[in-house]
DNA sequence: TTGTAGGCGTTATCAC
DNA sequence: GTGATAACGCCTACAA
């Protein structure tokens, strides 16, 4: 190591350019220059500098993501189809998580354009006007997942929460469903709380069934809140149906509804969000909304990656859902 | 953006160099020429170019990170660690996944090299020779997860999986069971696979039993692999404990058994490895070991940096396990 | 076909 | 206290 474009072009008696000709396949050389130049470099495991190299082209071929937490097993599969992707094109990524603090968030956007990253991907549960502002500072191309945010500048790409909601509690009252209730997640989270807890509404609303007669409680994404939550409902209301903003909170109700001896699906049926590997094998199966983050992932690389090159792409891209029936459901 | 500076050297009325030491804190300046910069500085919102800095300093602040895969939670918590402790100390992480293939994983520590990151942590399920000649060749130090492999270049630290499977072993059998068996991961991956059936073997050893007599099927982690191969032991032999090696094949058993009619844990007990949030809330809920891998992370970070710093660090580090009993153990 | 020289943006050194 | 200058390692005109 230590070693330099110099030092190579020394030991093959030709010039660094000579030598750089070499490692990029650009300009002639002479076939036996070249054959001492590959020799030397394979000998000596020769790579050269990629922060001189970055700092001459202005391209570092790396993207910089930020994700609010890894534990979340939808962002590690989202994170993994980018890698998978970036890495077709030769790309790396810089992953950070900001543990949904805006604060972290910002700071990350400015690491990034001093590290001079090609492009960034951010997916955050808020996204405040400050957000904005910062990426409108930005000329790296930004890509933002899972926040509407009209904005022509930066590639958005979506998942529709609330048509998906929607879909699912319409399938609840189609099988049945008279007394239905829900377990939101948090709301100040835009998608996964906010978006599944209005398009809920929004299917009571088309069956005229009144909010204020639903129950509705906000947990936090964990199999404990999922179980809280349902406990406290079941002691002021009798209900024969749960949607739950995830399979983990569906499947802390399903656990409390089992210790207070209610039949499932036959007394009360339960539909989740997302389709963890555990919701096939459960006992009850549970039916859920199933969103492919992997490919989701895969796909934000593609378009991010596009976008750098300089090519057109599309401003609002749609993630497609899709709902899983199983034994938790009539 | 586009500034450098220069532009901001000119803005202010001063010299790069001036500029260079109010960034830096380095050096005295003039308290009104620093306010004047400062302010050019706010109203530019520039930010140092880092590659043209780490060219100079020959220092990138960034950790290379290989992995085998995301979407193991384990793996997942794990970088989730790094990354968040390397943020403390000022370092980002560069995340690469290789898909447990070995020719990836030496791909990644040339461009790593290239890239003249700070330190590598490496986490493999293989280690060859070829891995050992390639980390050699990279003055960069490294941390090598999961494996035991003497060296005193690199720092290494382990799980003791071998000791974790015999303590486990030893618990089922002290609990009663005379027809114990396992389901095994892939023999080939030395920390998980391997090296826990060998601590299951090593207790059957102590207890005078002979391995022949023992029904062993090999796993791939899955919870299908699981039910699969629990299926396959009920064939041929009548078994009262099951030792899996992760806890979705755990889960996967727990399920076939149910099938099958077995009482767990009254006529079948069941321990898997990992604790899985879901592990708890199961019906039954499953005993298992678990192994802290937010925290091997965090402490990895930490070991790691330390030695890109210069200081001396113990070369053999041992992360500590836990075994917990719950439902499907008597 | 090959080599020399200048510059990418920053910081450290050395005069002033 | 401040500014010019050289250097980090590479690539690319341009000249030979």
């Amino acid at each position: 190591m230590g070693l330099n474009i110099k030092d190579i072009a020394r030991m093959a008696n030709v010039s660094p350019a000579t030598v750089s000709r070499v490692i990029n396949g650009t300009g002639n050389v002479n076939e036996e220059n070249r054959q001492r130049v590959l020799k030397v470099l394979e000998e000596t495991g020769y790579k050269p500098n990629a922060l001189a190299r970055g700092l001459l082209r202005n391209r570092t071929n790396v993207i910089g993501i930020i994700v609010p937490d890894l534990s979340n097993i939808n962002f590690a599969e989202y994170v993994k189809g980018i890698e998978n992707e970036a890495k077709k094109y030769d790309y790396n990524i810089i992953l950070t998580t900001s543990g949904n603090s805006a604060e972290n968030e910002i700071s990350y956007f400015q690491l990034f354009k001093e590290k001079r990253l090609d492009g960034i991907i951010f997916s955050g549960t808020i996204f405040t006007k400050k957000h904005k502002r910062e990426i409108d500072k930005t000329d790296i191309p930004v890509l933002v997942f899972g926040q509407n945010f009209g904005d022509n500048k930066l590639i958005s790409m979506n998942i529709d929460n609330q048509s998906a909601a929607y879909e699912a509690t319409k399938i609840l009252l189609s099988k049945g469903a008279k007394k239905i209730c829900m377990i939101t997640g948090p709301l100040w989270d835009r998608a996964a709380g906010y978006d599944r807890y209005s398009g809920f509404l929004k299917a009571l609303a088309e069956e005229g069934i009144s909010p204020n007669s639903v129950p509705i409680e906000e947990g936090d994404f964990t199999i404990n809140s999922g179980y809280k939550s349902m406990k406290n409902i079941l002691k002021r209301y009798e209900v024969d149906a749960v949607l739950a903003a995830n399979d983990y909170m569906a499947l802390g109700a399903i656990r409390c509804l089992f210790d207070e001896n209610k039949k499932i699906p036959e007394d009360v049926q339960v539909m989740g969000f997302d389709d963890i590997v555990i919701s096939d094998i459960y006992n009850p199966s549970l039916s859920t909304v199933r969103i492919d983050f992997y490919n989701a992932g895969k796909l934000s690389a593609r378009k991010l990656i596009k976008a750098i090159e300089g090519e057109k792409v599309e401003e609002n891209i749609i993630i497609p859902y899709e709902i899983v029936l199983r034994g938790s459901t009539k």
